[in-house]
DNA sequence: TTAGTTAGTTACTTTATGTAAGTAATTATA
DNA sequence: TATAATTACTTACATAAAGTAACTAACTAA
């Protein structure tokens, strides 16, 4: 190994190719979102979306908020550090236009 | 699940979060490289590396040609399709310079 | 003849993810 | 009063993906 990489832009690498977390942003560009709109609306288990959300929040990419309402509401949305993440997503979706088949 | 989201985006998601993905591509934006040369900067495992290079190669985002060299020499380059993805490595390095700590 | 090279592959272990059922706290319904 | 329903999870278990290390083919060099 002689790694020359910047090793924040591997840091973001490994935070982005784990499994689901670029689809939980996404989703969560159009506003804040409780757990199972989530759920249902990209396909995760809620297994590991719980897991993802957990890891999320400690990068400081989602917050949580709860609302007592009854039954008990909870919704997740992007911190300023997540909302920076939109160009990228943007140019996913230029990307996936352009060069993908349907 | 009531999914609404646009397959080609999900698509894109499913190449990219892919784990060791993004850094192959990364790696290749400096020019076509070698088999070893990879897997020793980024630091993947063969077993892993060969696998992706050949689904990376199906999806026509990367290029294979032999040198009849001895020892052979094989050298994998990005295609078009691979090099329209620059903008969104430069994106995840701009956001990692701008929001990750080292 | 033995060792070295590159570009892999194989067998085996560990880790991650999927699936489905269960839980806590609370309200609504029969 | 008992049963069902809701949300946001967690748990246990099964399957899939990734890591590790040894091995292979084809060839050259010492």
């Amino acid at each position: 190994m002689d790694k020359s990489i910047c090793p924040r832009f591997e840091k973001a690498m490994t935070i982005l190719s784990q499994r689901w977390t670029g689809m939980i942003i996404y989703q969560l560009l159009s506003g804040p979102q409780r757990f199972c709109t989530i759920e249902s609306s990209i396909g995760v288990s809620g297994r590991v979306l719980s897991e993802r959300l957990k890891d999320l929040e400690i990068e400081g990419i989602v917050k949580r908020k709860v609302y007592p309402d009854t039954p008990v509401r909870i919704e997740y949305s992007l911190t300023d550090k997540g909302i920076a993440l939109e160009p990228l997503m943007r140019d996913i979706e230029k990307w996936s236009q352009s060069w993908l088949e349907v």
